[in-house]
RNA sequence: GCACCUGUGGCGGAAUUGGCAGACGCGCUAGACUUAGGAUCUAGUGUCCCCGACGUGAAGGUUCAAGUCCUUUCAGGUGCACCA
């Protein structure tokens, strides 16, 4: 037996893959689809990341399986190369960041070459290749013909830092998710894309799909859908204000309403408003406000009365008096409210500072006074007219109803899903492949000039007035409008990343496809995607966006499904030694190549994969790393013990059966830890008898073939294996033959273990009470005692309840 | 503030439906083999007042039986955050 030498083993059984195509994908096959699919990554220039190989090993681990399992398995890599990273090295360095990114992608593929995966090569996809992106402006021109991108002078969120509008969902705690320079809003013609059309089949759909319940959990909450109705109060000027509630019922209780400083009719009712130098003040000092001050200084609500203004209460006709505030948001509902302090904690909040008055319409909370009583679940409606005594939950409709009638309001839907801002003042993304003509507005190029390609521009760096480098490109702007003739100018924005994101796994399903995005019959055939695994953090954007597209897509013929996967699960996050987050400035980042070049792929993947649940965060750990080396040095060892027999030993054959069923279950079932626990337990019977078969050898190589492929494939060579073991069969077990003949059971008195004993498998609860009341022991301790009741559980235990 | 998740030995973590808590690995202890050991092998390893009792963040509860179910609470993490 050689030494286990893990470099001229891997190298040789990666070369041998590769040389037969062994992983590639066929779209004319007789076997069963499967469709995994992991993130693509962007290749960025510090190469792989642990965490990285967590998501891939687990799903290659399920590729790889299927595979054995006789289907036709499809699982592709790409890149997701557009971004900023890599432009703004490009701007730092002057280098084109194509070249950037060819270099980062060679490097990406080294890695993940070196790691094993059984990736289908001949698939890669790349978002900045133009054969590529000619599909993504297609299905942006798609968009634009159906009426779901327009383009708005809007504020937007504007990246001081990036010099880039950013949608929502990049801005986190009102800095930009990227760079983490604050964020400011500006007025800016955007791109838009109406992913709000979608809000409510968003949400339904996700009944249909496997997700993980916190993952349909986010995006619900993101969507936000909220049910409630818009109500109408009328001004002293006779303009009507239509303000939306959930809260219908208390509309008794509203003794002010409020509108966001933005609202148009702050400035229609200006000749009105006697106070109006005070309110242009206030709005001024709220649009100079970033979102992050103003959710920073949340907690302190101001406002200005608009003098001169009162609004009427529908409901009993009260003169209620006017605010403005920037506590009410123009971009949700109608950017104003009634308000309500008694049941509202915003409103009391607001009132208490300004000496508005305080009406209790719901009892049974503290003194509203005091406190805002906000429970919809208990108390009744007081000083409400009509809605007296009712239960909230009876008296919201009651009141709908009331509205509906007098026509003095409606129900309404409302979601916090905003539209996204898909356009970018940047040079690195997909150009927007429209022109804009004079004399007949924005008209899209022709599809048969797709892809419109990059234009080679001097500089990378957006303008200061937050202009497109693509403004600077002079011969490349300037065009001719496909309708009329006449002269344009083209779009200069340039699409989000999210744009290439969206869809490549359609491109996955025929990437080299010149007529379409994917073939018919490969869409047909492969969609949709039966597991995609990938990072929590993509939940509420990538994970939507490419959910919203599809169900584009699928509306307009081009997709057979209405939604892209099937399956979508999360790994933890790998973190440091230390227990907290890898990065540079910690010191506590793992290098993959290190590793691999000290242990070995395999073993770098063994221990990814047993280092905890699949699902949870969990510290990086070399000595945890070096116990799984030694886990594959102990299969590898087990070759001086192995004999010729080709069955398994009769005294091992339930452990082999046992183990094939765990060790299956686990892995569907992302228990990959435990998988390899049964496997290492496994490995330890065989350690302390002394000798393994040759037939139960090859089924422990196969049960390890999908985490560690390399060494089992050479031991499988080894052994006369027949081909390659990654596509030779997934060994089966008989369940019967996993049930044990005998089994241990516990004697409990009162709930305590006074005795064990070994009883034949399949003992009613007669036989095990009758077998466990004449334990001596059992007889000793229950002596003189009376007994109450006894309670068996086959295969389980008996219990004795004495008093 | 709201939503979701997680609290189990010295550490990472096991424990279908409530049914032997601590599988498996790391670390540690002792021994063997060795010129050597940060290699390998063997045995041991939750705690304590050690033939017994206690023990899954804390406090209650349901049950013959609770890591698992219920109530309250504390701590950590993630997401959203003035969404009317």
């Amino acid at each position: 037996m050689e030494q286990y030498n893990f470099k001229t083993i891997e190298k040789k059984w990666q070369d041998r893959w590769e040389a037969e195509g062994a992983f590639h994908a066929l779209n004319d096959s007789d076997k069963p689809k499967y469709y995994a699919l992991i993130e693509f990554p962007y290749p960025s220039g510090m190469g792989l990341h642990v965490g990285h190989p967590r998501g891939y090993t687990a799903l290659d681990i399920i590729a790889r399986k299927r595979r054995m399992e006789g289907y036709n398995v499809l699982y592709p890599i790409g890149w997701d190369a557009f971004g900023l990273p890599t432009e703004n090295y490009a701007i730092k360095n002057n280098i084109h960041p194509k070249i950037i990114t060819e270099k980062n992608i060679a490097n990406f593929t080294r890695q993940l070459k070196m790691l094993g995966f059984s990736f289908d090569w001949s698939r890669e996809v790349n978002t900045t290749d133009p054969e590529y992106y000619k599909w993504t402006q297609w299905i942006f021109l798609q968009l634009f013909k159906h009426g779901l991108a327009y383009k708005q002078e809007m504020p937007i969120n504007w990246c001081t830092g990036c010099k880039v509008g950013l949608a929502n969902e990049e801005v986190v705690n009102g800095v930009c998710e990227r760079c983490g320079s604050p964020v400011e809003q500006r007025r800016k013609s955007q791109w838009m894309l109406k992913i709000t059309e979608y809000a409510q089949r968003l949400i339904d759909d996700l009944d249909d799909v496997d997700y993980l319940e916190k993952i349909k959990i986010q995006q619900k909450n993101w969507i936000g859908r909220s049910e409630g109705a818009e109500v109408k109060f009328m001004l002293s000027s006779g303009d009507e204000l239509i303000v939306y509630t959930t809260r219908a019922d208390t509309l008794f209780g509203a003794t002010y309403v409020v509108m966001s400083p933005e609202h148009p009719l702050v400035e229609k009712l200006k000749d009105q408003i006697t106070n109006y130098d005070k309110v242009e003040e206030y709005k001024a000092a709220a649009a100079r406000k970033s979102e992050f001050e103003r959710t920073e200084l949340a907690k302190d609500k101001t406002g200005v009365a608009l003098e001169g203004i009162y609004a009427v209460n529908p409901a009993n006709g009260d003169k209620l008096p006017v605010w403005i505030s920037d506590y009410v948001l123009v971009t949700y509902g109608t950017g104003a409210i009634m308000a309500v302090p008694a049941h509202d904690s915003r409103d009391w909040e607001f009132a208490k500072k300004f000496g508005l008055p305080i009406i209790e319409v719901v009892s049974g909370g503290k003194n509203v006074q005091e406190e805002a009583y906000t429970d919809v679940y208990k108390g009744n409606l007081v000083n409400s007219g009509f809605l007296n005594g009712m239960p909230v939950k009876e008296a919201i409709p009651a009141m709908i109803n009331w509205l509906e009638e007098k026509g003095l309001g409606k129900r309404k839907v409302n979601f916090k899903l905003r539209d996204w801002v898909f356009s970018r003042q940047r040079y690195w993304g997909e150009p927007i492949p429209l022109v804009y003509c004079e004399k007949c507005g924005w008209v899209p190029i022709d599809e048969s000039e797709l892809p419109l390609t990059l234009p080679e521009v001097e500089h990378f760096e957006p303008g200061e007035n937050g202009e497109s480098p693509l403004a600077k490109a002079y011969d490349w702007i300037n065009t001719t409008c496909p309708h009329c003739g006449g002269p344009a100018k083209r779009e200069t924005d340039t699409m989000p990343q999210w744009a290439g994101s969206s869809w490549y796994f359609l491109r996955y399903m025929d990437p080299h496809n010149k007529e379409a995005l994917a073939s018919k019959e490969a869409l047909e055939y492969w969609s949709p995607v039966d597991w995609y695994n990938g990072g929590m953090e993509h939940t509420t954007l990538h994970l939507l966006y490419s959910r919203f597209w599809h169900k584009f897509l699928y509306d307009i013929g081009v997709v057979p499904t209405k939604e892209p996967y099937m399956k979508r699960t999360s790994h933890g996050m790998i973190l440091g030694e230390n227990g907290e987050k890898m990065s540079k400035s910690r010191g506590n980042v793992v290098n993959p190549d290190e590793v691999v070049n000290e242990f070995g792929a395999d073993a770098f993947r063994t221990y990814e994969m047993f280092i905890g649940a699949f699902d949870q965060a969990t510290p990086w750990s070399q000595q945890g790393l070096k116990g799984c080396y030694k886990f594959l040095e102990r299969v590898w060892s087990l070759q001086a013990i192995v004999t010729d027999e080709e069955d398994y030993s009769s005294d091992l054959e339930k452990s082999m059966h046992k183990t094939i069923k765990k060790v299956g279950e686990d892995y569907e079932r992302m228990k990959y830890n435990t998988a390899i626990a049964a496997m290492m337990s496994l490995v330890n019977e065989f350690t302390k008898k002394g000798s393994v078969t040759k037939g139960e050898y090859m089924t422990l190589i196969t049960l390890l073939n999908p985490v560690a492929p390399h060494m089992t494939e050479e031991l499988w060579e080894t052994y006369g294996g027949e081909g390659l073991l990654s596509l030779h069969a997934w060994p089966e077990f008989d369940e019967a033959k996993t049930i044990d003949d005998e089994i241990e059971i516990v004697v409990q008195i009162n709930g305590k273990i006074r005795d064990k004993m070994t009883v034949p498998a399949g003992l009613d609860r007669d036989s095990l009470s009758g077998i466990a009341m004449e334990s001596e022991k059992i007889k000793s301790l229950t002596e003189g005692k009376n007994i109450v009741k006894v309670i068996a559980v086959p295969g389980k235990l008996v219990n004795i309840v004495v008093k």
